[in-house]
Formats: C-alpha cells, structure tokens, sequence
DNA sequence: GCCGTCAATGGGTGCC
DNA sequence: GGCACCCATTGACGGC
C-alpha cells in the first residue's frame, strides 16, 4: 500500500507499466515533465556499433525492468491487479513521435536513451514504436487502397466507353443506316468507273487482236493464190 | 451502451 | 538459442 504522496507523485507523473493513471489527470496536471531532444547517441542507425553481447543486456534489461520477480508477471498482474490502461502524456508522445520521424526503428541503445528521458520503461519505448510502425503501415495500405479505388473506377469508365464505340462502329457495319450507305455510294463512285472502262478495253484489245490474226491469214491464202 | 483509440500481450518468424 | 520485429488481439478508457 502506498501513502498518499507516493500516489500523487506516481499520478502526477502518470508511469509505469500497469500503472492506473487516470486520462483527465494526466492531461490536467500543471507539471509537464520536461524533456530535451538530445537523441544524437540515441538515433543511431539500427545495430549499428552495437554487438550482440550489448542488445542480449538491453533485452535483459528490459525484461529485469519489467518483471522484477518471477511472480510479478503479466498473467499474475492480470490476475491481482487487472490490466491498466496507461496513457502517455503529450510530451511523451510528442517527444516519441519527434524520434519516430528521425527514425522508424529502434536499437536497443537509441530506446534505452529514449526511455530515460521520458522516464519510461524501454519496453514501453518499444511498445510504442511497434505499434506507431502498425499504424503508418495501415495508413499507408488505406491510401493504397484508395489510389486503386481511383484506378479502378478511371478503368471502369474506360472499358464502358470502349465498349459504346464498339457497339457504334458494328452497328454501322450490319444496318443499313443512312451513313453506311453514303459510304456505299462513295465507294461505288471511286471505284466503279474506272474498273469498268479498264475491263472494256481490254476486252476490246482482246477481240481485235483476234480479228487481225484471221484477216491476216485470208490475205495471205488469196495472195497465195493469186500467186499460183 | 457502443465505438474508436491506443497501450499492452502473446504467438510466430527470420536473423545472427 | 536469443533477440527483434511483425501481427492479431485484448482490454482500458474516453467521447458521443
């Protein structure tokens, strides 16, 4: 059981994972906790410089942070306690998301630093990019799906459109409407006409070259003829 | 009372 | 095997 002032001061500075730490209070309290953006060490690209042997501690640390004794376990805290809801207060998650903008991901260090200077747990910091990750990339799919919502519909309109002017241009072909014969018309007149007058004369060709040779060979029998 | 938000949890997976 | 991360889900809370 805590005294009064320790209760104060837990709520005042609303932390601690399951801690109860009521919404209006947060947001009313007159001390903000200040915090400098100082996250040159903490920034740092992902694993870079950092060994295995250092995350392994941080991970240790996290998990020693978070359940001090074996029995203080979630599934226990659940059972004595029930799970809290916690809030971050709009320092914490302006300063959070200050970091999330620089970078996305976290190494071990960058959230230890982290959760120094906004006096929080870092699997607290951890949390809180996890989850900050899931809702940019659901943000992202939402406008994903509203970019293909958009082609979709610009394709639709498309297909319909194709589609009328195919249904125009087959009607032109099979009915005889009063274009399609106008087109008749005007293909009969560039083209008839001097198909014809080639196709007499070269009959007429024909029929003289024939005449000639059989005039040709009377001569020739009466000449012979005549000769003899 | 319902619904949306968000911190937190637990399981699964890939990497070293 | 340990770790970090992702993902689905849970549960507390506030707004309406």
């Amino acid at each position: 059981m805590e005294d009064d002032e320790a209760c104060n001061t837990r709520l005042r500075l609303g932390l601690g994972l399951g801690d109860y730490v009521p919404r209006r209070k947060e947001h009313d309290q007159k001390e903000k906790p200040v915090v400098c953006l100082d996250l040159t060490f903490a920034l740092r690209p992902k694993h870079e410089a950092i060994n295995k042997t250092e995350r392994s501690s941080f991970k240790k640390m996290d998990r020693d942070e978070e359940f001090p004794n074996k029995e203080n376990n979630s599934i226990n805290n659940k059972k004595e306690s029930g799970r809290k809801k916690l809030r971050l207060t709009k320092e914490q998650s302006s300063f959070l998301e200050d970091s999330f903008k620089l970078h996305s991901t976290l190494t071990p260090a960058q959230k230890q630093v982290l959760a120094e200077q906004l006096n929080l747990k870092p699997r607290q910091v951890e949390v809180w990019f996890q989850n900050r990750r899931a809702r940019t990339k659901l943000k992202q799919t939402e406008v994903d799906c509203e970019f293909l919502k958009k082609c979709c519909e610009s394709l639709s309109e498309e297909n319909r459109r194709l589609k009328k002017e195919l249904q125009e241009l087959r009607s032109l072909k099979v009915g005889p409407s009063p274009l399609y014969i106008q087109l008749q018309k005007a293909a009969t007149l560039t083209m008839c006409p001097s198909c014809e007058k080639n196709i007499k004369a070269n009959e007429g060709n024909g029929t003289e070259a024939v005449f000639d040779v059989v005039r040709k060979n009377n001569k020739l029998e009466s000449g012979f003829d005549g000769a003899n």
